[in-house]
DNA sequence: AGTGTCGCCTGAATGC
DNA sequence: TGCATTCAGGCGACAC
């Protein structure tokens, strides 16, 4: 489940076979992922030189020498396999589509369950497109921290769990950050998400920064590997103090699990929230 | 505008 | 063993 740090590492494989280099080709096997795939996209990105390879929230954005471009999500399953030029391989199940380099390098979309989708952009718009008005601050980004923060949470009454995995309050965050966020940063999943004022929005905001950026060190350390195998990029171990530990110790206090303490499941929004309630108040 | 619910989709895990 | 059910979840459509 890609959400910031996993894109982040996904878009950092691709760039050295992408940015500055030509797009022979854009072969579609089938003509939609989550959505259409715009009908005009491969001959739009056809001979073109890839200018810059970038993200925003869980996007990565791909623009064009010709003023086109692309947008790339990767769904809960999209896994990007990259093929060095002159290397062999065969095509494999749920594969959706292949970027051909001019040079021979082959970049694939691998998605089982198709939540990822493909669109077209526009290089000197993009950021106004459907996908990106309104979306939150850039959480990495230089503006980012307490104050924009609590002004993005002032007056919402949802849950601050909830409220973060919102992207126009800060883009990138998804289901397990949001989690071990809110641990690092000792807040409760539950508290009302206009509460976070002042401290506690600084906390949580250094909090989000601290455990993005850490995803991205572990994800990067394994970066200079991928090449030896055929894993998609973006998916790398990375330790979790709360995500999918229900009922394991807590590693941030003493409580006892033994005793009814320790990392508790609750679900929000139907998603599953992972906290421990004698650290997180 | 904020909030909540649903559906998309398949593989893994679980239940009988 | 095998078949059926449940769960995972980002995002957009939709209702209120």
């Amino acid at each position: 489940m890609p959400e910031l740090p996993e894109v982040e590492i996904v878009k950092r494989g691709m760039a050295p076979f992408m940015e500055g280099q030509v797009i022979s080709e854009l072969r579609l096997y089938r003509p939609d992922l989550r959505f259409p795939i715009p009908k005009d996209l491969p001959a739009a990105l056809a001979g073109q030189r890839v200018q810059s390879l970038l993200r925003r929230g869980k996007y990565i954005v791909g623009l064009a020498g010709n003023g086109r471009g692309f947008v790339l999500h990767l769904g809960m399953s999209g896994r990007i396999r990259i093929y060095p030029p002159g290397r062999a391989h065969a095509r494999e199940k749920h594969d959706h589509f292949l970027i051909v380099m001019q040079d021979g390098a082959h970049i694939i979309y691998n998605d089982a369950r198709r939540f990822g989708f493909l669109d077209a952009a526009e290089a000197d718009s993009w950021g106004e497109s459907r996908h990106f008005k309104g979306m939150g601050p850039e959480p990495l980004g230089n503006e980012f921290g307490g104050p924009v923060l609590e002004r993005a949470l002032a007056g919402r009454k949802s849950a601050i769990k909830t409220a973060l995995l919102d992207q126009s309050v800060v883009a990138g965050v998804g289901n397990i950050y949001a989690c071990e966020a809110l641990f690092r940063a000792g807040i409760s999943p539950l508290r009302p998400a206009g509460d976070i004022r002042g401290r506690e929005a600084s906390a949580l905001a250094a909090a989000i920064v601290s455990v993005l950026r850490e995803a991205i060190d572990a994800g990067g350390s394994s970066l200079k590997d991928y090449r030896h195998t055929d894993d998609g990029l973006g998916y790398f171990q990375h330790h979790f103090a709360v995500y999918d530990r229900e009922g394991l110790a807590c590693p941030g206090c003493n409580c006892d699990s033994a005793r009814g303490g320790g990392i508790v499941r609750a679900v929000q929004g139907g998603r599953s929230t992972f906290y421990c309630k004698s650290r997180q108040v």
